[in-house]
DNA sequence: GTTCTAGAAC
DNA sequence: GTTCTAGAAC
């Protein structure tokens, strides 16, 4: 089976629980979820429509971003609305994993690639770490770099769909010469926007850069838990006492915060 | 995505 | 000289 249409063989399932449960994630009666079989993050997810649940949209309405976005727009907009839902569910499930493997939580993105490299309609959810032995080639990063363009945020789609027809018109055109160019674009750190000269250093970097991530939100963690206790403490022993006043912060908490 | 090759890095 | 990497070709 072409690589290709991997993803529209799988949106025309009848019964989606027939896709290898290597491959699917969950289904609803409108969408299937599947785990990305080259994850270019530690989780990396597709939601994708599927192809009977939006009559009298077709198959190739849904082939893309593109193509749907030139279907009624009411229509179009049902689908995405619906992807959305989706992958706020989705969402809460990666975090709940993110505490269960990693101990802390970190960001989610929800998005489109602008030049999809696979036929139908897919909205990616990957965490925002970049770190991933499939992350191999410059076009893998730039692909899902948040502030370079290509991919785009399901937010920032859905609200093409409030702004003027003309910029609904220009901006649904999604045109391959405009964004494509991002992909060549020279290697830099998302989250501190220092430049690498090849993947090897640019990884290397991310992977520190998740390292300071943990740390920081780890130790963010601690203190919760730590002032929540002394507070359950305070409560407790103050019960039968007069109004108690309102604990203050260690200064030590304050410098940690700022760094 | 995989394979091949030129050129960079070491 | 050998190894590694990016980019082109498929």
């Amino acid at each position: 089976m072409s690589a290709l249409t991997i993803l529209r063989t799988y949106a025309q399932k009848a019964d989606p629980a027939s896709i290898p449960s290597s491959v699917l994630f969950e289904h609803t009666a409108k969408s299937i979820t599947i785990i990305d079989a080259y994850p270019k993050s530690r989780f990396h997810f597709l939601i994708l429509p599927r192809a009977s649940a939006y009559p009298p949209l077709t198959v190739s309405n849904l082939a893309n971003l593109r193509s749907l976005l030139k279907c009624d727009k009411d229509r179009a907009k049902e689908v995405l609305t619906d992807l959305s839902e989706d992958a706020k569910r989705i969402r809460t499930c990666i975090e709940e994993e993110m505490v269960k493997r990693f101990g802390f939580k970190w960001a989610i993105w929800t998005g489109f690639h602008s030049v999809p490299s696979m036929e139908h309609l897919h909205l990616h959810v990957i965490s925002a770490d970049l770190c991933s032995p499939s992350m191999k080639v410059k076009k893998h990063y730039n692909s899902f770099h948040p502030k370079l363009g290509f991919f785009l945020s399901l937010d920032d789609v859905l609200s093409w769909f409030d702004a003027t027809p003309s910029y609904f018109q220009t901006v649904s055109q999604l045109k391959k010469t405009e964004y494509e160019p991002y992909l060549k674009e020279d290697l830099s750190c998302f989250h501190c926007s220092e430049s690498f000269k090849n993947m090897p250093k640019l990884k290397e970097h991310l992977q520190e850069e998740w390292n300071k991530m943990s740390k920081r939100e780890k130790s963010k963690l601690e203190r919760k838990r730590k002032r929540e206790t002394e507070e359950n403490e305070n409560t407790n022993s103050n019960a039968e006492n007069d109004p108690v006043p309102p604990l203050k912060k260690p200064e030590q908490e304050e410098d940690l915060s700022t760094k």
